[in-house]
DNA sequence: CGCAATTGAATTGCGCGCAACCAAATGGCC
DNA sequence: GGCCATTTGGTTGCGCGCAATTCAATTGCG
């Protein structure tokens, strides 16, 4: 499944860069996957809660940190307003989080989970047992996993903002 | 930063549950957080070639396989008609494929690379380079790397499948 | 003080990912 | 041949994710 015939035409470069190209699907396409391949699980898990993935992870932050502006959640989340404010809108909408214009900054947001909100943690303790149960992992691969992908994503931003 | 003070109310499972919900919050965020961070890199370098992240992993499944049916492509990455019939029609729309009706399976699209398609691998051959360098790591890491995602996948598609 | 620059959210537009639904073609069965 | 389930793509709807724009509030500077 891994050999190339022969590269039909116009190679420019020798046969090593094939190999860069195979390698990059790899990572390409088992990166992609595994990103998906989770978000379909957490999609099965947080049913029950109503939540989805994304709007889980800006509960486990609103869990851990209390009430917090719009921007220091999308620091959090490494996410923005465009992305957040429709989001935040829906969990509003849910009863989960309240959004209310800060006093002493009227430009600021901040976001208070609600009692219903702060509830549901209960009953999200649960979801990490099964979110690992779900990977076949130790947890001290997990961790390990982890501990990678969080090195690389430094490595990707750098780079990304670097310029190229 | 990873010191809670104290769960403040009603903790109905020993301390443990602590650590699995931040366990579970390093491999959501990591996870989550490299799969964007990789899209961002995949987004600048890819700019100069008119095709973003998924739309040049559709082109490296047709350059290696050439002509096949939407169902193939989809089996290859894991997509379905509703996102690689929108997608395909950009691509056609740009020039790099043709959608044409299979003529002894009238069900069947078949996609096919067009001249220019096949042309863009060229400068494509870049790309993968570039790719690993900004990610900063070895090539034996990212394959390694790269396998780990691999059973991940593997492991959260069964479970998600099997019910769970 | 007044005015420009900056900051924080919201909005818009577009592409992806997926569930749900639909239509046409195919193949098996009587 | 007629009737069915299955297969294959397409479409719709919704929720991200991100770039670009807009707008109000704030800050900084003369």
């Amino acid at each position: 499944m891994t050999a190339t015939p022969n590269p039909p035409a116009t190679p420019p470069l020798p046969g090593a860069a094939d190999d860069w190209l195979r390698l990059d699907q790899q990572i390409c396409f088992s990166l992609h996957a595994a990103s998906r391949a989770f978000n379909g699980v957490y999609r099965v898990v947080l049913k029950d809660l109503g939540l989805t993935y994304p709007q889980y992870l800006v509960m486990l932050v609103l869990w851990e940190h209390g009430t917090l502006p719009v921007k220091k959640l999308g620091e959090h989340l490494r996410l923005d307003s465009g992305t957040l404010s429709p989001l935040l809108k829906r969990l509003e909408t849910a009863g989960l989080v309240r959004r209310e214009r800060s006093a002493r900054d009227e430009r600021s947001v901040e976001v208070r989970p609600t009692e219903e909100g702060a509830a549901l943690r209960e009953r999200a303790r649960e979801v990490p047992r099964r979110i690992l149960a779900a990977t076949g992992f130790e947890g001290e691969e997990v961790r390990f996993l982890s501990a990678r992908l969080h090195e690389l994503t430094t490595a990707l931003d750098r780079a990304a903002a670097g310029g190229a």
